[in-house]
DNA sequence: CGCTATGTTGATCCATATCAATAAGTGTGG
DNA sequence: CCACACTTATTGATATGGATCAACATAGCG
């Protein structure tokens, strides 16, 4: 793996604390590689051969069962995925594809559980990390069943909106196709949810959305930091 | 705490590898308590004050939002809980309530993040536990987000046919009130869901169960090791 | 034994899915 | 650059899973 690529993973909470002489042991084995959008770059079922990061582009998790499909999450740079799955030496429980032309780098998962055995501070950042993973979907578990589609549809806007800098304009970050499967709906009932939330000044124009009056919005969403806050 | 209660805690996965020297740390500020059904134990957004170990009993995991509350998950004995929450020093995502007479050792949550700093054994295992952890909620929100609540009744009922040895006859856990909560659907829908499965061979009586045909349910359950495997 | 919580059943309502048709983008090759 | 195909988004009509409301039955429990 070429040198260049070594400061922005290393630069990672997963593997900042860890020393020089392990993180070279775990880069040896890695290699990067560029993906057209669209590609399947693992299966569910499939032993985890690779811890995967993403250096640039987007990676759609999502998972099958009985012919159909839904979106669990979407993975943006930099950061990794499949991290559980790794370290419990485990098959995988969701699949992973491309977004866009994705950078993504491939940690051999035998070297990353090698290096887990011996470095007590790369175990401890694995524990951050899995710790954090964790919350996360127990927030998004707490918002499937608490919340209506409609107040899903809400939140998620606030939560955007925030992420986009606060500005009451901003663009989603991907298509409502796959918007409406990570929120559990159809495109359907998407397009109808946007027009629901039209009285709480929400106007859509393609990708882009507008925010009117973010109090109004907020007395219907009950945004709640214990669901909607990423950071704690 | 008294010596008597160590070696139930001490053969956890979370304990077992660590030195005497740390577990004994560890215990000296931990104590027992008996709990008495429905009382509460913690409430989320409350800070992790301490590590949870449920020795008998069982506790209920849930979360309310806008008045509205579900069940997440139900703890038996011997495990943790709120691990997550403790390592992160974040405030809890979930409440916890007692189902019944419980016995719990409470351990103060900085005595498991100093050791955990120190102790690169004890961070390993929190990995393997938290790794577990964050998997069973990706199954459960496959579960939730794949099926229908006929067919998460139906899994449901294969699973704990399995976990009680296999027999055609068993009893449910827990009252129906709850796992229609957990299974993310209202008592009567639950009610009406298992005269749904009577064509598939499933016979109640109170919470006694009995599957006459488990081929035939499982044709209709379509159990899938992805999602209803607690071992993997 | 009665009180209270839990479970069942029925009637109805509502949210969301499904089906179908159209419109609007988006990309491709001539 | 346009015409075409193809995917995505919207809209309408309808079906259905599941919730809600209400009445009643049942089972624990003091």
């Amino acid at each position: 793996m070429p040198e260049a690529q070594y400061p922005e993973i290393r630069t990672l909470a997963l593997f900042s604390g860890m020393t020089d002489a392990h993180f070279e042991a775990l880069m040896r084995g890695a290699y990067v590689q560029n993906f057209p959008p669209q590609i399947d770059l693992i299966s569910e079922g499939e032993p985890s051969d690779f811890l995967h990061v993403v250096l640039s582009g987007s990676i759609d998790l999502y998972s099958e069962w009985n012919g159909r499909e839904t979106s669990m999450a979407t993975v943006l740079p930099i950061s990794t995925f499949i991290l559980a799955a790794t370290v419990r030496n485990a098959p995988y429980l969701m699949s992973a594809r491309t977004l866009e032309k994705s950078r993504i780098v491939l940690i051999p998962s035998q070297d990353v559980r090698a290096i887990f055995d011996v470095d007590g501070n790369f175990a401890r950042a694995i524990v951050g990390e899995l710790g954090q993973c964790y919350r996360a979907v127990i927030k998004a578990q707490k918002d499937l069943k608490l919340r209506s589609s409609l107040e899903r549809l809400a939140n998620y806007l606030l939560r955007q909106q925030k992420r986009a800098g606060g500005a009451a304009d901003f663009d989603l970050m991907f298509e409502k196709r796959r918007l409406a499967s990570v929120l559990g709906m159809t495109p359907e009932n998407l397009s109808r949810a946007f027009k629901g939330l039209q009285p709480y000044g929400v106007a859509v124009n393609g990708t882009h959305i507008s925010i009117r009056d973010q109090q109004d919005l907020e007395r219907f969403a009950r945004p709640n930091p214990l669901i909607d806050d990423h950071a704690i």
